[in-house]
DNA sequence: GTGAATTATGCAAACGATTGCGGGACTTTA
DNA sequence: TAAAGTCCCGCAATCGTTTGCATAATTCAC
């Protein structure tokens, strides 16, 4: 602005060649010459020339943006995931369309369709908490294409990066068992969450493995996520006198919320109680005790999920339309990382 | 795309009018009449027609989109702040894009060009600690309009979206002076962030307006703003068996980084030194005892800073091009949000 | 020295939407 | 009945870039 940007026709106008020549030139295409070549591009550095984004895009038919819909932003883990979106989206030359469902999915899907009219090459999507409906999605997909990460569902037939909860969560267990606990708290997420249940299942499976039979008592059920909600069900789990050695929550946050109720009532970690949580946020090791927990690498799901969709919008592109590949899913190993807590 | 995309040619063709006509009719213009504008709406939302996004921006030059650069995703802040954008952004009925500088001025300088190029209407920019040459944003400034958030500097002649430090930190000091603090440590953050620099003045303000005189060995200086950094600063004043009966600190992580030096010593918190952070981050809840804060409203910096730009962007296109209006400067308030610790 | 191949460039349509201008049909006014 | 006004609508240019095709100039082979 101040001045209009310089425009292919401009430095035509400079130089007395057409706007094709030009255009050429500058791409360092093999029908011009050299020294042609050469003249534009000096002139075009030296005017500091700028391709027109929406011209090309107009053009080419592809907008060399992705959108990305993520349901809570104020997590590290979100944070993490966002990272490496950038850094891997920069790399290949996108921009990221950045948004918050706000686990709403209402706005989840208005963003949705947002996002597919203001154009974007594709989409990354990780659900909310409270999606049940997906038509929203499928609708989307018919669209452009879509890759589920961390919070996805099995009814979406897209390719999906989440990290391998079900295992993580059986180390976890296994971590408490081989210790000597007996008596294992699992403080279990919300049930359509796709996560919540691979992690219930890890524990599931442990306990199977050494025959150690299941406890309901010992399994009680978040409403919302969150380190009120762990201090609550410790707490009434306490009142009620139902004995336990250790407790395995859902999230680092549960986590807390359960460390906050057994310091509260006077029970040693880990010797009484021992507690690991997931997702090895920041808050476990200012939390006293340190937290053990299962680290998922956000930064490599960002990275995959960026990875993954480009390669189907290089498939799509070549073949001219979507196409409906067989959906993938990646799933990456967690980390169990033990502390004082455990 | 399965199948291309609905046009308004599309539209013209199956009705006979004209692709102006149909133009017209989706915009409610008052040359069309009542009932071909029925007709075209009614087709329009059958065919669930599309505008094209590149189109628009092509022929009205503006991309509807805000570039959003910040130096570090993974704090509670940032993710405040992003929110906010997100939230006004959309109202406004504008895309976000957004990157991370990771604190690289040569990275800030390759992501504001290439947002520049990318072709965005307005930039949000927050500065990296490190950056001291501001010729690129200088340079930016020229060909779009960009409004400075949080971590600024007076250098820029640009709008700045900030809390006010300054009092904040005056607040703080006050609040511990009040409760008969004496010798109060205060520890720096670097030296070239306004923010820091600001934080450092309401310090010695409070001191001055006190009567109690600045002793430079209870001003140590972080190398970099983090946990450890505040933990080993503590333990150094401890060691050199400097007294002190508070501890302000530039930052929630240095401050958490003493109370974990304080606590390994087994000073008593708050009796025999007290404690205050500055953002009032999540940690703050979780550390025991819990850090007394300053509070920085990052959500409404986000939705200031949006609105800010907006302002600038109409006024830019009413008069068509970049004006340089006096640049503004808005403080927001803080807030002390007292806690166990002090 | 003629035809073919190569090299370098320009013409013009296309992408999809917007908009100033012009004009036909119809109604109103004197 | 002629002039003026109103209401609807289409033509065509435009935004900036890309690209298939045509064309002109030059070179090569025989």
């Amino acid at each position: 602005m101040g001045k209009r940007n310089i425009t292919l026709k401009d430095l035509s106008e400079r130089l007395g060649f057409s706007v094709s020549t030009i255009s050429r030139a500058l791409k360092d295409h093999h029908d011009i010459s050299q020294e042609t070549k050469y003249k534009v591009q000096q002139l075009a550095k030296k005017l500091n020339y700028i391709p027109n984004y929406s011209a090309q895009s107009l053009k080419n038919s592809q907008t060399k943006t992705i959108g990305v819909i993520i349901p809570n932003l104020l997590l590290d883990f979100s944070s993490k995931i966002i990272n490496g979106m950038i850094h891997q989206s920069r790399k290949e030359g996108y921009r990221l369309v950045i948004s918050e469902s706000g686990h709403s999915p209402d706005l989840e899907k208005d963003i949705l369709e947002n996002m597919i009219r203001s154009g974007v090459d594709g989409i990354l999507l990780s659900l909310t908490n409270n999606t049940k409906n997906i038509d929203h999605v499928l609708l989307a997909k018919e669209k452009c294409p879509i890759v589920l990460y961390d919070k996805v569902s099995d009814k979406i037939p897209c390719t999906r990066i989440i990290v391998d909860n079900e295992t993580g969560a059986y180390n976890a267990t296994k971590h408490l068992i081989d210790q000597g606990r007996k008596k294992i708290v699992f403080i279990k997420g919300t049930d359509h969450s796709f996560n919540a249940k691979k992690r219930f299942e890890g524990y599931l499976r442990a306990l199977k493995d050494r025959q150690i039979k299941v406890d309901k008592n010992l399994i009680p059920q978040c409403g919302t996520v969150c380190i009120q909600e762990g201090t609550k069900l410790v707490n009434q789990m306490i009142s009620k006198r139902i004995e336990f050695d250790a407790i395995f929550a859902v999230t680092d946050d549960v986590a807390i919320g359960a460390i906050k109720a057994l310091k509260k009532h006077n029970i040693i970690i880990p010797k009484q109680v021992a507690v690991v949580g997931f997702s090895n946020s920041k808050s476990t090791t200012i939390i006293e005790p340190n937290l053990t927990s299962v680290d998922q690498p956000g930064y490599t799901i960002g990275i995959k999920a960026i990875e993954y969709l480009l390669k189907e919008l290089k498939l799509a592109h070549q073949t001219e339309h979507l196409l409906r590949t067989t959906p993938k899913t990646i799933e990456l190993k967690t980390n169990l990382i033990k502390r004082e807590s455990s």
